[in-house]
RNA sequence: GCCCCCGUAGCUCAGCGGAUAGAGCGGCCGCCUUCUAAGCGGAAGGUCGCAGGUUCGAACCCUGCCGGGGGCGCCA
């Protein structure tokens, strides 16, 4: 039940190739036509002949191969363009053969399924979450739901800073207060206060700063007392991360940790086995990989420090071996990484050293999905108005607190009191709005938080999207009749209105969307989709009455319409990690 | 100094080789006897940073420049 595009796409695209091996039909939207090929013009120019007439000869051998049977308008236009107008009742059978779920909505489904996983660059351990970790969350979390809808088998690894010299200090301030209160202290204040008073000790107070250095030997030579201590504060955030991906509705659990402490054991092996393979090079005491290509500010090779000169291991080292585990244990044939733009090339560098390693192979590889700043409404970097940063529990509630203070405004303002479960909707609709502002624009950019914009319900925004289905659901609370996509597809006749037509097409291009969203790690491609579904669903229903028409047959038409675009909607919305309340 | 990203309507952003550059917001004009007006329609608004080049065709590709952000050996 591929997309309307890829459906031509699949008429199409032999004749292309037939004709110039490679060649694509460059298939878009088209605003004389549904759709329209660009792609005659590239043969031609290929072949040497005129546009318009291998357009044409394309166009011919489509209509043989089923072309025909979809379109009720098909010509070659301008230079060479082949506009394709599909017909009503093509456009009822596909309707009528939708389904609920991935693959009857139209998700293509990957004819090879690969095994992922997703890295999310994750916080550290015994810090508060803020708004920086926010974007590697709700990108990766949305990342990780369209793959796993177009059949891929999705592994969640939630990379924290559970490991490394801040622990010596935070381990001794554990001892100072005391096990039981400082366990008191973690689980009931917040993270910041403690991690910012060990801080504070380390700085101001010489002999507590020379145990925090001897603890650090102590943690990293395995000592089990200390071990003991070190775990107690990984619990301890991690449950204050749970809690956090818990509200804010990212399916991060703690079963996705896998700490930088989880790599630790390897990293000696994997310092062997890059000097075992004579990629390894002494520079100032320090080991090193040089791969081809990287410069610093001389001009010199630049490295990729495995061991430092003191002998500890950095970060690469722990990324190279995540790799190693990932493909070399966990099987993965692709690896995602969520992180920060400024980490670019970093990731170049170590993908490069992981390639020569062999660790990363034909069959295997690893994508750095980054991702911008988050900007305050000002356009500099999103801070509280005191200066600090901004802890994601209160952000959240914020958005929970806004989100229900507007619903609150329009039941007085309307009159009608709002008859679902207040707090669960402005739960939805405020974290909802939130994640929606962060995916809906190109990821690579920063992107500036404003409660206002994010909340309208106006726009492209969540709340927009969540109250276009929540007035599909409308329609079937008073129709009294289920929104059962099963039971009704079938009843969908040919559209004739506009807006019936419009709308039909939209719902059918679903998988079209899906795909290009997936294969750019793009979520805002699948937001601008969502958008122009509902959008296009609000015209439908300023324009076509659905309930009170007749005959019967055209209301059991729209309502199929309707229940097609409410599932869309919401498993949509749900691929984002976003909720559809059916009232708002 | 070198490298990367960004510069599109007043604002926030899509588009990234194809036919007159698109949305949303804001401002202006309309539309609630009718399934949630938290909505819809309309008109206005752009030398796609600047200058060259490649191409039948460039916002999109190449070069240079200007402006903004980031990175560039022992933190992660």
């Amino acid at each position: 039940m591929p997309g309307l595009m890829s459906l031509l796409d699949a008429v199409l695209a032999p004749i292309f190739d037939d004709l110039v091996p490679g060649a694509s039909p460059a298939l878009r939207p088209s605003q004389r036509a549904d759709f329209q090929a660009d792609g005659a013009l590239q043969v031609a120019r290929a072949l040497g002949r005129a546009p318009r007439e291998v357009a044409q000869e394309i166009l011919s051998r489509a209509m043989e191969r089923g072309l025909e049977q979809m379109c009720d308008r098909a010509e070659v236009a301008g230079p060479g363009f082949i506009n394709l107008r599909l017909s009503a009742g093509m456009l009822a059978g596909r309707l009528a053969r939708l389904r609920p779920g991935a693959e009857g909505l139209g998700a293509p489904v990957q004819r090879r399924r690969l095994k992922v996983v997703v890295d999310y660059g994750g916080p550290n351990a015994a810090k508060q979450m803020h708004v920086g970790h926010l974007r590697s969350s709700i990108i990766g979390d949305a990342l990780v739901r369209a793959l796993r809808a177009v059949g891929h088998d999705v592994v969640r690894e939630n990379h924290i800073g559970d490991w490394g010299a801040n622990f010596g200090m935070l381990v001794e301030h554990l001892c100072d207060l005391g096990e039981d209160r400082g366990a008191e202290e973690l689980a009931m204040g917040d993270l910041e206060t403690f991690y910012q008073a060990a801080r504070a000790q380390y700085e101001t107070d010489a002999s507590f700063a020379e145990r925090a250095r001897a603890r650090v030997v102590l943690l990293q030579s395995g000592d089990p007392a200390t071990l003991r201590l070190w775990r107690l504060l990984v619990d301890a955030s991690v449950a204050h991360f749970d809690r956090d991906f818990q509200r804010l509705g990212v399916e991060l659990t703690r079963e996705d940790v896998v700490g930088e402490s989880f790599y630790n054991p390897m990293l000696e092996d994997v310092v062997t086995e890059l000097a075992a393979a004579g990629l390894l090079v002494d520079s100032d005491g320090a080991r090193c990989v040089f791969p081809p290509g990287h410069t610093n500010r001389e001009g010199a090779p630049l490295p990729l420090i495995v061991q430092n000169s003191a002998g500890g291991f950095t970060y690469a080292a722990t990324d190279l071996a995540a790799i190693k585990d990932r493909t070399q244990r966990i099987g993965a044939d692709l690896i995602v990484y969520v992180v920060g733009l400024p980490q670019t090339e970093h990731f170049k560098m170590v993908f490069a050293v992981a390639r020569m390693a062999g660790w990363l192979g034909p069959s295997s590889e690893a994508v750095h999905v980054g991702f911008g700043n988050v900007l305050g409404p000002d356009g500099k970097m999103f801070r509280t108005r005191q200066g600090g940063t901004v802890k994601l529990s209160e952000l959240l509630q914020e958005a929970e607190d806004r989100a229900r203070a507007l619903m609150i405004a329009r039941t007085e303002q309307t009159g009608q009191p709002l008859d679902g479960d207040m707090a669960r909707t402005a739960a939805a609709v405020g974290i909802g709005a939130i994640k929606y502002a962060d995916l809906s624009t190109d990821r690579t950019r920063d992107y500036r938080f404003d409660w206002d914009r994010m909340l309208s319900f106006d726009g492209n925004t969540a709340p927009y999207i969540q109250y276009a289905h929540a007035r599909v659901c409308s329609i079937f609370r008073r129709a009294g009749t289920a929104a059962d996509l099963t039971a009704m597809a079938g009843r969908a006749l040919p559209p004739e209105e506009d807006e019936e037509r419009e709308l039909a097409k939209t719902v059918l291009c679903f998988g079209d969307a899906l795909q290009s969203s997936v294969e750019s790690y793009g979520p805002h491609k699948l937001c601008a989709y969502l958008f122009e579904l509902a959008s296009g669903f609000t015209r439908f229903y300023e324009k076509c009455r659905v309930l009170d028409v007749a005959p019967a047959e055209l209301r059991a038409s729209r309502l199929a319409l309707c229940a097609a675009t409410g599932e869309v909607l919401a498993y949509g919305l749900g691929l984002l990690g976003i909720e559809a309340p059916e009232r708002m």
